[in-house]
RNA sequence: GCGGGGGUUGCCGAGCCAGGAAAAGGCGCAAGGCUUAAGACCUUGUCCCGUAGGGGUCCGCGGGUUCAAAUCCCGCCCCCCGCACCA
């Protein structure tokens, strides 16, 4: 069996009885969607376990009886497909290598992808070819593409939407900014520093005494400020400059950096720090006066290029005055008198378990001498730091006396900055940041920024209210969503650079791309329409949108500004009402801390209550061979490759099975062909009997259809989960196991679950699964009933019988072992007496009410001590009675082909004390 | 640090929420069958001991609850992920 050429077969056909395009009916709907995939690269087996998943579930559900919507789009707005473009135009050689070499792009095709509208053109017909090959069963007559211009239509209307409620305004925000672009660096444009963080640094303003001269020591840690025992400069040069009205001395690359803030900045002159030492500065909210000093550890690349000192509590600062105080050259050098430093103590403001001065103690744990052990005065600083930040209680030298440090260093902040004590300057956290062009990049502040008011109380509040009646799975990421809910800030949503729909009452900015896809999925129902060219983007003004979306406004007037028919409008309006909500949204892990949080916000935000989404689902990624994928690195699998060297079914169900859940899945090519071997034989096994005539039911066939059951009802179960691993384990594996037991058994009648469990696996492998059905129908299995439980198939003796079977051959090949020349096993089944325990016992279940009942019987009465042994002995397992003698006179020949050894059921040859063991269910055998 | 998840037999990975099996399944490995041979396929085995279906040890570490714990409780150690303005 070609799985390709069938699999291709059933597409094609699927495709032309429009099975999966579906409209508003009298069935139960059910509304399924996945993420639409960023077309910056080819779709891969990451992008293939959401999807799949996705289309195995709506399989699934479309199987159930429901009426399943299962829709797809390609997102394109943004920067990267711009970055791409641009990347590809100046032949960057290691994207031409990833593109050729991971995503199969042909260089002949690739080097021509030179602007960002070839790049979505290619690449979208490429996911498009992706999706078909795997066969989802999606409804393509409502794909669509985030750049067009009906959809940027339904972005200008939500944003209006959103602003009307008050949702949107206007903020500043830090950037990483690179001077010569003139423009925000993304990740993929850095030379160096792509880990490097935003820090915000508080700059505590330290006023040269009787001088309106301005230090302005840049800290992480304001809360020390009542500790400062003097402040640092570096011996160098360094500018004053005027700052938002104040004359701040600062490093010449704060000067720079301060640039490119909000500030109003203006050189005033070169300075040389060593001009200032032995001044005095005066510490903001104490007063008090403490000298300028020399300090080699300063960096003038880190913020404002002075720090305050505080000896007790940071270890670089305890260290240098150390220094200074031993070397007497450096004061003489600077012209500072010895006295000065000799009086500086070390204030403790902060209280731990650490004895005497905290700073002193680390950095003697550290083995750090001087300020020269770098290494070991920055490890001392981050526990001291960690330690201080999370336990620590401020002293009453302070005015925060009890508090925790970590909510006092808040309030000190907010205080210095309402006084105007005190500033905030950003800063990166590693250093250098640099853009592909050179240039050292900066924060940047921009200003006037659209922001998405997430944290507002209300919306916040409405979420999470809804959260609670949602179904997340699994169900502990509803704990996540909760918690990632709480800590939800604002979010800028306008870009000045990309792809996307303008923000309409603001034409300079973009809306950001994340920002265009949370409420999308009500796109697809008019996607049909927009397809079919009955509705224009000159139709789709904000009543229309009102009207569809929301049943707001007189539908003459909405006719009228739409230029659209009522009826049109009434059933567009039925249409939506019909599909939404969606019912299930399934997605990666990757997605929770933003798209599917916005798609919560949104929604409520938007559509009245009964329109909130009903259930999220999790999943987690996949890697290749153990290593993680990169798009823009590799290593990369794509889904078509994936599905070229493997099979549609093969792809499908290896990536379902692989793991569950948010649990990663490996992509491990050898046991890839290793399941296609496995799917080989699947379908070996039901062309060789499906078409056999029945013959007569056994014991055999009872318990296969019992067990068959049993499976049915455990993948059922699993797939109420969206568990497709459990699922499949039962639906494939646990039963390819129970046939070939059957099989080996000599069963003859596996047909007898063979329609049954091409159904169950039609979700999974539908392409095999249809060619198989039609060897016997001529209705598509995937629009058949999906197998449901049925208690009447159960039967538990014969069930019994065949375990009975396995244990006895077990028992009697693990004697086995231990003879030299095996001939003949004596079966021993336990007596009568034993019997009538076992059947009284196994109606009532209880020790107590059995005895009693068996003690009635002259003859038990007498063994009264061994009854109660045996009815213990029983009670430790499962017992179904069953004609042991029968059932192994019937199956004689199997076992002694199992076993090698001739079978013989008799007492007669078994020691006394053997026969003693025998209980019902577990019969005496003596091997001689 | 905060938040979420996790540490299971050679590996991957179920099971743990609803306590009762040396612990599903797959991979790997070994033996046998098949084959000219290799591969594929089928069967069996794969913690230790054991000349009678048995016994012992085991689920990150250390305690506890229980007739009984991988499963419940407490403490500790370690690992992964998110903390954004980026899709």
């Amino acid at each position: 069996m070609n799985f390709r050429e069938i699999e291709e077969k059933w597409q094609r056909i699927w495709q032309e009885a429009k099975i999966f395009e579906s409209e508003p009916d009298d069935r139960k709907k059910f509304f399924i969607t996945i993420p639409y995939p960023y077309l910056n690269g080819n779709l891969h087996v990451g992008h293939t376990r959401t999807f799949t998943i996705g289309d195995a579930f709506a399989r699934y559900m479309r199987m159930k009886g429901y009426n399943v919507l299962f829709p797809m789009g390609f997102h394109v707005t943004g920067t990267p497909i711009i970055g791409l473009a641009e990347l590809i135009e100046k032949r960057d050689s290691k994207t031409i290598e990833v593109y050729t070499k991971y995503h199969d792009v042909p260089l002949e095709e690739l080097l021509n992808l030179t602007t960002p509208e070839k790049i979505v053109a290619y690449f979208s017909k490429e996911a498009l070819e992706s999706l078909k090959c795997i066969g989802y069963s999606i409804d393509w007559r409502r794909v669509f593409t985030t750049t067009d211009v009906c959809y940027q239509k339904f972005i200008e209307w939500q944003y209006w939407k959103l602003k009307e409620k008050g949702l949107i305004d206007k903020g500043s925000h830090p950037v990483r900014y690179c001077p010569h672009d003139q423009n925000p660096v993304e990740d993929h444009d850095l030379l160096a520093g792509e880990d490097a963080t935003i820090v915000e640094y508080t700059v505590i303003k330290f006023n040269l005494e009787g001088s309106d001269l301005v230090f302005p020591c840049a800290t992480l840690r304001p809360e020390t400020v009542y500790g400062v025992t003097n402040i640092w400069l570096k011996p160098a040069k360094y500018v004053v400059a005027k700052v938002n009205g104040e004359k701040w001395f600062i490093s010449k690359e704060a000067y720079e950096k301060l640039l490119h803030t909000d500030k109003k900045v203006e050189f005033i002159c070169e300075v040389d720090a060593k001009d200032f030492f032995g001044k005095k500065v005066v510490v903001p909210l104490t007063n008090r006066k403490v000298p300028i000093l020399p300090a080699n550890f300063v960096d003038l690349d880190n913020a404002t290029g002075i720090v305050m000192s505080v000896p007790a509590h940071a270890p670089f600062d305890f260290a240098a005055i150390e220094d200074l105080k031993k070397n007497e050259e450096i004061l003489k050098s600077f012209g500072l008198d010895k006295s000065l430093v000799e009086k500086i103590e070390p204030i403790v403001i902060i209280k731990t378990d650490l004895e005497g001065i905290p700073a002193k103690k680390v950095m003697e744990d550290f083995g750090a001498k001087s300020q020269k052990d770098f290494e070991a005065l920055e490890k001392a600083t981050k526990q001291l730091y960690k330690k201080e930040f999370h336990t620590g209680l401020m002293m009453e030298n302070t005015e925060f006396n009890g508090e925790k440090v970590a909510i006092a260093k808040e309030k000190v902040e907010r205080k210095l900055i309402d006084s105007g004590l005190g500033d905030v300057f950003y800063e990166f956290s590693e250093k250098p940041v640099i853009c592909r062009c050179g240039t050292k990049c900066v924060v940047k502040l921009v200003r006037d920024q659209w922001f998405i008011k997430y944290s507002k109380a209300e919306w916040k509040n409405a979420v999470l209210k809804h959260l609670e009646r949602m179904e997340i799975i699994p169900d502990y990421y509803k704990e996540e969503f909760k918690n990632k809910i709480e800590w939800l800030k604002d979010k800028a949503c306008a870009r000045r650079k990309g792809l996307g729909t303008r923000i309409p009452w603001d034409k300079e900015w973009l809306i950001e791309s994340l920002s265009d896809s949370t409420i999308y999925m009500a796109y697809y129902i008019l996607a049909k329409h927009i397809n079919e060219g009955s509705l224009k983007a000159e139709n789709l003004v904000p009543e229309f949108f009102d009207y569809v979306f929301l049943g707001e406004g007189k539908i003459e007037e909405v006719a009228r500004k739409s230029k659209l028919g009522i009826e049109f409008l009434e059933r567009l309006r039925r249409e939506f009402e019909y599909w939404y909500p969606v019912d299930l949204r399934s997605s990666g892990k990757d997605l929770v801390a933003n798209h599917l949080l916005f798609y919560l916000f949104h929604h409520i935000a938007i559509f009245p209550e009964r329109y909130y989404p009903k259930a999220i689902a999790v999943n987690g990624y996949v890697s290749l061979e153990g290593k993680k994928m990169s798009k823009s690195k590799g290593p990369l699998l794509t889904m078509k490759k994936a599905v070229k060297n493997y099979g549609a079914d093969v792809t499908r169900i290896y990536i379902l099975h692989a793991s569950e859940y948010d649990s990663d899945a490996d992509w491990k090519s050898k046991e890839v062909e290793s399941l296609a071997a496995h799917l080989k034989r699947f379908c070996g096994i039901v062309s060789e009997n499906y078409m056999k005539e029945p013959s007569e039911i056994t014991t055999l066939d009872r318990w296969l259809v019992s067990r068959f059951q049993k499976l049915v009802k455990e993948t059922n179960e699993a797939m109420q989960k969206l568990q497709t691993r459990r699922a499949l384990n039962s639906a494939f594996f646990e039963v390819m196991n129970l046939v070939r037991w059957y099989l080996k058994r000599g069963g003859k009648n596996l047909s007898l679950i063979l329609d049954d469990w091409i159904k169950l696996l039609s979700p999974f492998a539908p392409h095999i699964c249809e060619e198989l059905w039609h060897m016997k129908h001529d209705t598509f299995v995937s629009l058949e009933k999906y197998p449901e439980y049925d208690e009447s198939k159960i039967n538990e003796v014969a069930e019994a019988c065949e375990e009975y079977i396995i244990r006895l051959i077990d028992d009697i090949n693990e004697i086995k072992k231990f003879m030299e020349n095996p001939e003949v096993a004596y079966i021993g089944i336990a007596e009568e007496w034993k019997m009538k325990v076992a059947r009284v016992f196994s109606e009532v279940r209880n020790v107590k009410d059995a005895m009693k009942k068996l003690m009635e019987d002259d003859e038990l009465r007498k063994k009264g001590k061994e009854v109660l042994d045996l009815i213990k002995k029983l009670s430790m397992e499962k017992i179904t009675i069953i004609d042991e003698k029968y059932v192994i006179e019937e199956n004689k020949n199997f076992i002694e082909s199992e076993t090698g050894l001739k079978v013989v059921i008799s007492s007669e040859k078994i020691p006394k004390e053997k026969i003693k063991a025998a209980i019902p269910g577990k019969p005496a055998i003596y091997i001689t």
